[in-house]
DNA sequence: AAGTGGTCTAGACCACTCC
DNA sequence: GAGTGGTCTAGACCACTTG
């Protein structure tokens, strides 16, 4: 039985004293305590920030963590989905550029290789933390408008359904475990080598014909999903 | 930018020369070509391994991994669904156990707290590689006959369908990221540390019935999920 | 300026696999 | 026995936050 996991365990039973919210002593502190070095403390903090346990700020401390958000796994709005939970949504565009098609995006969005295509990304917060980095692909030739049309603090759901009468066909998802690039990790303010939540969607509307392709990575620590299955 | 992360990105690079299967240089033989210490190394490994790009084996090395296998979020067969993309399901007994339900349990199968329920557990292969463990609790009155009927080289879906009658209706599933416990990662032959998907299941028949509980863990770096989105 | 978490080094020992 | 990855130590320095 590895040291760390017999601190991670005992750890778990001091997280559980603490209330919600409260925080933890020094990673220093701790180590002593526990009779540990520092590294084999860090190990199990770092298990125990992966699974949303705890939470960790530098400059600050380690506190521990509120329960994970679930979002549902299907063809609803962001905004909308979180809402219904009583969280507080939001979001900041940090990209919004015209890049021309490579091979592959150009098959999945159904456009000739070089065509310019929307990239656009976003940051998205749940009550004012960021849980997910968006990226949109959609194809300018299709949404001529949509610089003009979209509003950054409305979903783009709402907006191509809305203003611009899209109808959501079927879509599929690809969901997998991946570790952030540090530029990612940034803009979702988590530390390096936090497993993520990566999502990649592709829709289409009523007539099949693509719609938009997006790649969304979601905190692994902070948010999960839920699905409906059906026989 | 981290100096990990460095390494990663020129580690890429390496994978990439080499195929798929290829054998990489020890970690201290890779730390010192690139000039790091071997912690670093074993970072910038770690995340690869992580993302499913590299595997390692104590006291063999680390190789180069084969894609990650895709499976459907949906109500079917494990094996069925494995089957359909080329690869050979395998399954492995761990326990088959009576245990009383306790009130979580007792809750969602529908049945009065201490009443038996059947606890399965069981590791999926694919390939002949551990790729999940899969526990699933049913009710001991529902279904007191399936220690007889059940056939562990056989799909459990199977045998409740076509042997025991049941129609499976609705099912709702949980999907989120989490660190294996020692025993887990033991069963699935993984090392510590690498992020799984936990995938908790709750299952009714066609009148609304609970039929099973699952909680299924697979391995992060092997393992994607698929799911088809309606409108 | 002090204290926090984040990264990195050098080196040790252990567990496992293969010869 | 030799070589591999896995765990752990002690200590250093950096980046960030707060007073």
């Amino acid at each position: 039985m590895p040291l760390h996991y017999v601190v991670k365990t005992r750890l778990i039973e001091l997280v559980e004293e603490l209330g919600e919210g409260a925080g933890l002593p020094p990673e220093r502190v701790l180590a002593k305590d526990f009779g540990v070095s520092r590294w084999t403390m860090r190990q199990a903090i770092r298990e125990l920030i992966a699974d949303g346990r705890l939470r960790a700020r530098q400059g600050q401390g380690t506190f521990v963590a509120t329960p994970k958000i679930v979002q549902p796994l299907a063809l609803v709005s962001y905004t909308e989905a979180l809402r219904a939970q009583g969280h507080t949504p939001a979001r900041e565009v940090v990209k919004f550029d015209e890049i021309a098609a490579d091979d592959v995006l150009a098959g999945q969005l159904g456009i000739a290789p070089g065509d310019p295509v929307f990239e656009l990304e976003r940051v998205l917060f749940a009550d004012e933390q960021p849980i997910g980095l968006e990226t949109t692909y959609l194809s300018v030739k299709r949404f001529p408008t949509l610089r003009e049309v979209l509003d950054p603090t409305v979903s783009l759901y709402r907006c191509l359904t809305d203003q611009l009468g899209v109808v959501f066909g079927e879509g599929e998802e690809l969901l997998e475990t991946v570790i952030a690039s540090p530029r990612e990790a940034e803009l979702l303010k988590a530390t390096q080598q936090l497993p993520m939540l990566l999502l990649h969607r592709q829709t289409r509307d009523a007539d099949g014909r693509p719609i938009e392709v997006v790649r969304s990575l979601y905190r692994g620590d902070r948010v999960g999903f839920r699905a409906t299955l059906r026989p």
